[in-house]
DNA sequence: TGAATATATGAACAATTATTCATATATTAT
DNA sequence: ATAATATATGAATAATTGTTCATATATTCA
């Protein structure tokens, strides 16, 4: 019924999977965002600490955290008058550590 | 030493290897290109029928078959007249999946 | 050799996007 | 209320990118 060089026992995702499999991947495909996505790993991070450890701006960081929050990439806690950022929850670094090892497997072949 | 609070024992990438991370999830994040990449899930497809399975013209699908294979998500074998692509290793349905998984968590919460 | 088929590619255009600059909003303390 | 600090945001600009169209290359067959 279906041998090996034949896909149909494979559940191709609908449109709009595709589409929302895009807009994630488009998130990550900027080493700004790719940076400041480290820079909370394992600890929260306040915008401006944030702006600092990845030599941005602090406009120009706000703008991606929106990019960020928006795609549920990261989550935030208000105090005081700072904002607290860290990564939505451990996809995130699991999706980076699954490409890295991509990548790394690729340079030694 | 270092708390919850410290992520001082995360190896944080090199900057070549965060361009590297942003331009892999780069070639991720096209609709057209996924689909390209799922319809060879399992089974190499020569050009002309990733075009049909897609829904592309020939010059577009070939345009995106070279962004894949010299990003190596795919690789190639020459057949005659045609020439067979398919995924460059186990690698690209991972990633495919743990985003897929992410976004499927997203949606329940 | 010439025709037919499969794939690749260069140029051009439209659309998207990351940053900067200026400014707005929000919170706290005096 | 005012000043100071932290963060957010709108507009503008420069750069990047996906597709189309036309054409080039490569392979097979008659």
């Amino acid at each position: 019924m279906c041998n090996d060089k034949c896909n149909n026992n494979i559940v191709i995702p609908t449109d709009d999977m595709i589409i929302e499999l895009a807009d994630t991947f488009k998130v990550f495909s900027d080493s700004s965002r790719i940076k400041i996505l480290y820079s909370m790993i394992n600890q929260e991070m306040c915008v401006r600490h944030i702006s600092q450890k990845v030599n941005m701006s602090q406009s120009a960081v706000s703008h991606q955290l929106k990019t960020l929050k928006q795609a549920r990439l990261i989550k935030y806690r208000k105090e005081g008058k700072e904002v607290y950022y860290s990564l939505d929850d451990e996809h995130i670094e699991k999706i980076l550590n699954v490409v890295i090892d991509h990548i790394k497997e690729e340079r030694n072949e």
